[in-house]
DNA sequence: TTGTAACCGAGACGGTACGTCTTGTCTTAGA
DNA sequence: TCTAAGACAAGACGTACCGTCTCGGTTACAA
């Protein structure tokens, strides 16, 4: 009963579909996010605004596009199991930290980041379509360090994800501190431990 | 050298500065952060453009100004010490995330967040002026626990802070899943225990 | 020298020919000339757009087209000649002025007057097929009252007709003053006998 | 009661409105009524659109004051009154169509005319403020005539005038014959002398 | 007591970008 | 092959705000 008539698909043009993805991850990475426009990614794409606007909704939603594009290539990859908990996740951690301070990343990273954190929608498909591939992934080797007796086996997972993750995720958002490999090794080395003392 | 007359700070309206604040944040949680303008803040407040203009460089700043207006009332006070450290980190921790949960914050300080994403000035000056004063105070607590021989000596405070508040102003922001007193509870106890098994 | 391949008008088809003149005359008297479109065109005829850009040139031309169809239809007629020169140009005048006071008419040939101030292939086109042979009319009965001795015999006749037809077609167009059949037969008694006193 | 903020007159820049009608007209002439945009106006003003649609609410309006002040500047002189009614008209048809034939005023005019064709407010405002005035002087000069006994005491002036003026603009919008000197005055010949033969 | 210098409200200014609409061309499916 | 349907590049539409500027009106300090 919709009164809106959707655009067919079928006959999608996938070159103009490729260029305003490339020119939307440019754009961003070059004039930041507050100056990003439409109107600009449509010129610099040589597109039709109403190219843009036929097919996605709003500017975030375009921006989540054009970075999974730009992740997805090198992603699905598990994490490395060398039987050394601690190691591995400190390469995790070490190279998440690398790539948040790449700026061909932290642009168009942070951009989807303001989107997500003003749009629920946005955000629901954030954590459907990265965040959970992602997380199962960390998931895994966490499950794998259970069975080799390295990790407790009545630990949450996902809060075991989230306090590895979570300081380096917010270190970087709101920049409380320098985002080193060294503070990324410290994190792992806490978690691992916890505060409490060790009983003697 | 500066050409750019500063105004006078004496002569400052303190009827029209309270008005803006009030409109800005009454605006922020109406319409959202998207659609804040500051045209929308001063017509709101009865005032002129120039004046909003003269005394906030940018629009975040403004915000900040008033959130801080709105967060400094009733926030200077040291969190509990009944001896008990995971009993006290857990009642601090459960009222953050009602803070966060409760819509007369959590527009305004999601609109915040997005500005310090994108501004590294305002980030630097909520670092120094909200961030830091309250790290201390939760640092302060820690350093307590270590004196009661609640907390390993060894640990980096600061490390120690992101391991608890991390994780859930993450899920806060990005919403990754739900943020209850519970995962509140649980993040506690975790970073507590730490993530490797107990020894035999 | 045209390098443009014409379409073959043997294949047109007359129902989509059709539906699109009808369509244009329906839409310009229904929205009027400065909002009717092509694109409004083909969706009412339930024709592709390519259909109309193929057959007509522009706007104008199809709007003239469908304004023969119109007029063509009961025109042809020559002028009534009872013998008394000013009651017949009377009738005239009064149908031409019944006729652009109906809507139905008036709309439809605002449109069409306003193209051709501005684009004279299209004026020259006009004066071929729509004004001469209506013209060519009015001249025959004007030499027949030449014949008759009811018309000076050195009167140039082209002159004559814009005379009579002239101020009508004027005051219609500019709306400089009320277009009744009273200013019709006025204009005629008074173009029939001249504006100088008559000799005593 | 009207809840539209209407704009402040007296703050007015005159730079701006002088450059918007100065733009409007070059660019009329330059690139015909059909391809004119206010996008365009402004640009070649150097003015920001609102300053357009904040001072006039159409093109029409706006292209009629541009007229205004090209036509207000020598128009205000009555008709030359040399005793001679027929000379004294061929001079002011001829005048008038030598100004038709000025491509200067030729395409703003039509610019204009296409505008009162569909917009009866502007037709109004336009027989209010240039076709009256300039009618009143017309018939001026024929009521002096009459007093010379050089016109008809019983011709209606304004009919008089129709007949005088309406062919020649006819033929100017509509392209009908060529605009000519010649043209004109046979015009006058015709309408002084009537179309009737003279008595034996 | 009166300048006079600043802030105040208001809002016009030159601009940028918005999201929608129309244009004329090009592409695809189906009869 | 011609049709309808409609996606495409282009760009004008009228609106909303941007940040700057100028206008009078109103304090408040200085002469």
């Amino acid at each position: 009963m919709s009164t809106k008539a959707l655009p067919d698909p079928s006959r999608r043009s996938e070159t103009a579909r490729r260029a305003i993805l490339t020119a939307a991850l440019d754009l961003v990475a070059e004039v930041g996010y507050a100056k990003l426009s439409i109107e600009g990614i449509a010129k610099a794409a040589g597109v039709g605004k109403q190219t843009i606007y036929r097919w996605w909704p709003s500017k975030g939603v375009l921006l989540f596009d054009a970075f999974l594009g730009l992740a997805g290539d090198g992603d699905a990859a598990a994490l490395s199991d060398t039987g050394d908990l601690a190691a591995d996740l400190k390469l995790v951690l070490r190279a998440t930290v690398e790539e948040l301070n790449d700026p061909r990343f932290d642009l168009p990273m942070r951009a989807l980041h303001t989107e997500i954190v003003h749009d629920p929608a946005l955000a629901a498909d954030y954590a459907k379509r990265l965040d959970e591939p992602m997380r199962e992934l960390k998931k895994d080797r966490l499950r794998a360090a259970q069975r080799a007796g390295q990790l407790a086996e009545d630990v949450d997972l996902d809060v075991a994800v989230d306090l590895l993750f979570g300081p380096i995720l917010n270190r970087w958002l709101q920049r409380t501190g320098p985002l080193t490999p060294e503070y990324a090794e410290r994190v792992v080395d806490t978690a691992l431990r916890g505060l409490r003392p060790r009983e003697p």
